[in-house]
Formats: C-alpha cells, structure tokens, sequence
DNA sequence: ATGCATGAGCC
DNA sequence: GCTCATGCATA
C-alpha cells in the first residue's frame, strides 16, 4: 500500500463533471455573450440579477457546493431562452444605471511579501481570535479589519468547489487546517447527483462545519438541456 | 480572473 | 465576530 490517492467521495472522478460542466461557458460563448451579458439577463428574466464576476465563479466552478446549486437552474434557464430566444440581446442590453454611491472603502492591497506571511500565520491557525488578529495586524502594520476580512476571505476560498483536474491530478488542493469530513458524510445527493429537480425535496440537510467535499464534484452539474 | 469588501443572517 | 453569497475594483 504505496498510495493513498484522491479517494472521492461516491466514486466520481471530478474530471468528467469538470468537463460537461464547462458547456455553459462554450455554449454562452457561441451565442456571443459574454459574462456581464448573462448576469444582466438573468436580471431582466428572473429579476435577480448577478454581476460578470459571479457568472465567471459559477463557470468555473469556484462557489461552494450550495451556491452551485442554487444558481445552476437560473444559468440553465438562461441557456434555452438565449438559444430559443432571437431578441434576447435586448434583454442583456438592458438599462443599467445604477447610482453607486462612493461608500465601498477603496480595496486594499496587500504587498506580496506580506501576504506570504499572512498565508503562514493561515497554515498554523485557520481561525486567529480578535487578539491574534490585532497582533498579526500590528506585526505587518496593517488594519485590523483588513486582517480580519483577509482570514475570512482565505477560509472561504478554501470552501469553494475546485475544477482544475489533471488525469494525474494529485490532492494539491488548499490545505484545510480544518477537520475533514468524518465517516459518514452527511452528502445530500442522491443517485441522480444532485438534480435540482423542480420538486422542492431538495434535502439539504443542516450542515455544519463540515460541509466542505472538495474533489467531490457532484455527477449532477451538466447543463445540457435536452432541447430537443 | 481574482483580491479585498459588504451585508445579511446566525450565535 | 463568523459564515456565506455576492460584487466593485483591479491585476
């Protein structure tokens, strides 16, 4: 016993899923639109809108498993009407004029050097305190807030579905300091994967901290529509 | 495409 | 304060 490779989680190789899933972005490409069109849309059809940088997630697969989830049936939508629909550059046209008052503090940016250190401070706790923070702050002479956000933001992308596979993909992925999924994973998928039925069982049962299958990209998340 | 930020909901 | 969904701003 020599290798204790990827076991996923049900058996799936992510890299299949990768692969059908990336028809979302092909197909949009094909059509002519780009990110920022598709967001508008869903806007104008839905009345939700969503900005390029959340279709660029959902595309490759950079949102966490529930996230996925629940948009995929609006992208999918999205993809019959553009498909089906010859004014649909009208809808991605729409008036966007929104007032955006300057109150987003202006985005920081932390030099490389520093964030090296950030990411050791990372790999030893995962979850520093308000006191640790305040200290990690004061080491690299740096806002409070923005060490507090920088944590939160680097637990987070920690949570987000991976896609970038190789065949020989090894388990390179980031190092969650955090305790695993235990035996039984509480995986709310059933033999379809998780189809998002329109049928409102969609069972997602009370996560906690432990909802984190990275290599598991669930078999359900293709988006061909069977459009005749 | 991605880094830093915001805000809602929860404890 | 944290998580989570989401996005402005920027690389």
């Amino acid at each position: 016993m020599g290798e204790a490779p990827p076991v996923y989680l049900f058996g799936i190789s992510p890299v299949r899923d990768g692969s059908r899933l990336r028809d979302l972005k092909h197909k949009r490409i094909m059509l002519g639109f780009t990110q920022a069109d598709v967001g508008l849309a869903l806007g104008t059809l839905y009345g939700k809108m969503f900005s390029q940088t959340t279709i660029c997630r959902f595309e490759a697969l950079q949102l966490s498993f529930k996230n996925m989830c629940k948009l995929k049936p609006l992208l999918q939508r999205w993809l019959n009407e553009a498909e089906n629909t010859d004014n649909m550059q009208e809808m991605c046209n729409a008036e966007q004029v929104l007032a955006q008052a300057r109150k987003r503090k202006r985005r920081t940016s932390i030099e490389t050097n520093v964030k090296g250190t950030l990411e050791s401070f990372f790999r030893k706790c995962v979850k520093p305190s308000p006191q640790e923070i305040s200290q990690i702050a004061e080491d690299l002479n740096l806002d409070k807030d923005v060490v507090r956000v920088w944590f939160c933001n680097r637990r987070q992308k920690g949570k987000r579905l991976l896609l970038p596979f190789g065949n020989e993909a090894e388990g390179v992925m980031y190092d969650m300091n955090q305790p695993l999924v235990p035996p039984g994973l509480p995986i709310p998928v059933t033999s379809q994967g998780y189809s998002l039925a329109p049928s409102p069982p969609v069972y997602m049962p009370p996560f906690h901290k432990a909802e984190m299958f990275p290599q598991a990209l669930q078999p359900g998340l293709s988006m061909s529509n069977s459009s005749h």
